[in-house]
RNA sequence: GGUCCCAUCGUCUAGGGGUUAGGACGCUGGCCUCUCACGCCGGUAACAGGGGUUCGAAUCCCCUUGGGACCGCCA
């Protein structure tokens, strides 16, 4: 049993999305899986639209993924003299063609046959005339034209294709750059590549390229077509149905693994099991188990796994994250024991860290509750009992929760009050908001500003 | 328009001849309770339609319908 060899080939001509994180986590875990390897290539055969800086984002996006790769990444625009020879190859075996027909015409003869009924493919007007390289010109494909042509996805099954359906593509473009079909079945044969696993948009693509295998003699890989992810109203996922790149989830506060977790379960899962570390994926993935339907992409469930990961994750490195999200709202993060505090307090209620910061912000930051919270908890009445409250605050250590416990038993039980009738009233006192962590925690966390809250809400009281 | 692919709750899915068609997200009722949340208990909701095959189809076959992809000097 050779080993498998899986690739994820991005062309960097944008983020990272969704998508294409999806595809490179199955052949990721594929590789992973029968622990073969897993090869990245870079597509920037598109010189026009391809920028160093798409490559190094969607690296970053990888690396954030926690999706490493054994070779690569391979660029093919460094591997132009490979594609050279390979086109060579074939227009002196009669396999390609010089074509000169113009984009101008080609387009006009397009729309021509889109408005008479026929399929839009190339009509092989320079198949025959035996033309040179010129100015202008490209090099073409000659594409079978009779029989079919038949492969077995792992993932749709058996497909079958007549070759009088396959198109004279265009291998070399008029600036002696190749194109994708092209390049992609020179370097997955190249690479040695076993299962070419890809997105479902390629499945015409297929047989066009097997059939470039074929002229060239080369081995064709296996193929795997993973079905897409459609936005809510079931057209392919783009911008106007959210975010789509990767690194804005990181941006919104997501976690890695609540993304690579949701992704994974998209066309694939094991039997009832929801959550998964990537160890049992790599354990329990398989193609086989890929279904072959395109899934519609679910914010919500995504944001329900982040609140899940964000519950049970560690404390530390959570805190670790907080940083960068802190800064983003403009306030100081403070030392990482307090941040640890806040991600302990808050993570059962916010389901991202960017969250933490909106429902959290009190941790930060001066606050003033709002005037309408001041006239309905900050009622005359309780101010003796913040007064009580607070003097005997000030002789306990706040971060002891069982002595601040007892502190707020005496004082319930000199006043005659419950805890409920104080509760809302402490709470926007320490945090300027009626939803936050309970008592007791936001006391021990906010420790040395409790105090002055507390006193900054009984004047208030007091003035009234 | 042609070719190819797809079809179980709103969504992600399990189930692949005999099941009360299961789980998850969402929504929702209740419990818990210092708010919110977490947690727990419950509810809502699906086999696209029509023909076959079969003692019996969600499951196998065909057609229809619906959706998607591709048909670029993009990948």
């Amino acid at each position: 049993m050779s080993t498998v060899r899986t690739r994820f080939a991005p062309s960097p001509t944008g983020h990272l999305h969704i998508g294409g994180a999806r595809t490179a986590l199955f052949a990721w875990l594929y590789a992973r899986h029968t622990q073969g390897k897993f090869i990245l290539r870079i597509e920037d055969t598109d010189a026009e639209r391809s920028t160093d800086e798409y490559t190094r984002m969607i690296l970053e996006a990888m690396a954030w993924l926690g999706l490493d790769w054994d070779e690569g990444p391979f660029y093919q625009s460094q591997r132009l003299d490979v594609y050279r020879g390979s086109v060579d190859k074939l227009l002196a075996e009669g396999k390609a063609y010089w074509c000169e027909c113009t984009p101008a015409e080609l387009e006009q003869r397009r729309a021509g046959a889109l408005a008479e009924g026929r399929k839009p493919k190339y009509d092989q007007t320079c198949r025959h005339k035996g033309l040179g390289p010129g100015p202008g010109r490209v090099v073409r494909f000659a594409s079978p034209q009779t029989g079919t042509t038949a492969f077995d996805d792992l993932i749709k099954g058996r497909i079958v294709v007549d070759n009088s359906e396959l198109d004279d593509l265009i291998l070399l473009r008029s600036d002696n750059m190749p194109t994708y079909n092209f390049t992609v079945v020179i370097d997955d044969a190249d690479m040695h590549i076993t299962h070419c696993i890809r997105g479902d948009d390629h499945v015409n693509n297929t047989p066009r390229q097997i059939a470039i295998y074929e002229a060239l003699g080369l081995p064709v890989p296996l193929f795997a077509h993973v079905p897409m992810i459609l936005g809510a109203d079931k057209t392919r996922l783009s911008k106007r149905h959210g975010a789509t790149s990767v690194m804005a989830y990181k941006e919104m506060g997501y976690l890695p693994e609540a993304l690579v977790n949701y992704l994974v379960r998209l066309s694939w899962s094991h039997g009832d099991q929801e959550i998964f570390t990537l160890d049992e994926l790599v354990k329990l993935f398989d193609i086989a188990d890929v279904g072959k339907a395109a899934a519609v992409f679910n914010p919500d469930k995504l944001l329900w796994l982040n609140h899940h990961y964000i519950m049970n994750g560690d404390v530390q490195r959570l805190a670790g994250m907080l940083p960068d999200f802190v800064r983003a709202s403009g306030l100081e993060p403070q030392g990482d024991a307090y941040l640890k505090r806040v991600v302990t307090d808050v993570r059962e209620r916010t389901k991202t860290l960017k969250e933490m910061m909106t429902f959290g912000d009190f941790y930060f930051k001066e606050i003033k509750p709002e005037a309408e919270l001041q006239a309905k908890f900050f009622t005359p009445d309780l101010a003796p009992v913040f007064k009580d409250l607070v003097s005997r605050l000030e002789k306990v250590d706040l971060t002891d929760k069982a002595s601040v416990e007892e502190v707020f038993k005496q004082v319930l039980e000199i006043h005659q009050i419950k805890f409920k009738q104080i509760a809302q009233p402490v709470r926007v006192a320490l945090t300027g908001k009626t939803v936050s962590p309970g008592i007791f925690e936001i006391i021990a966390t906010l420790e040395k500003v409790v105090v002055d809250r507390l006193k900054t809400a009984l004047a208030c009281m007091e003035a009234r």
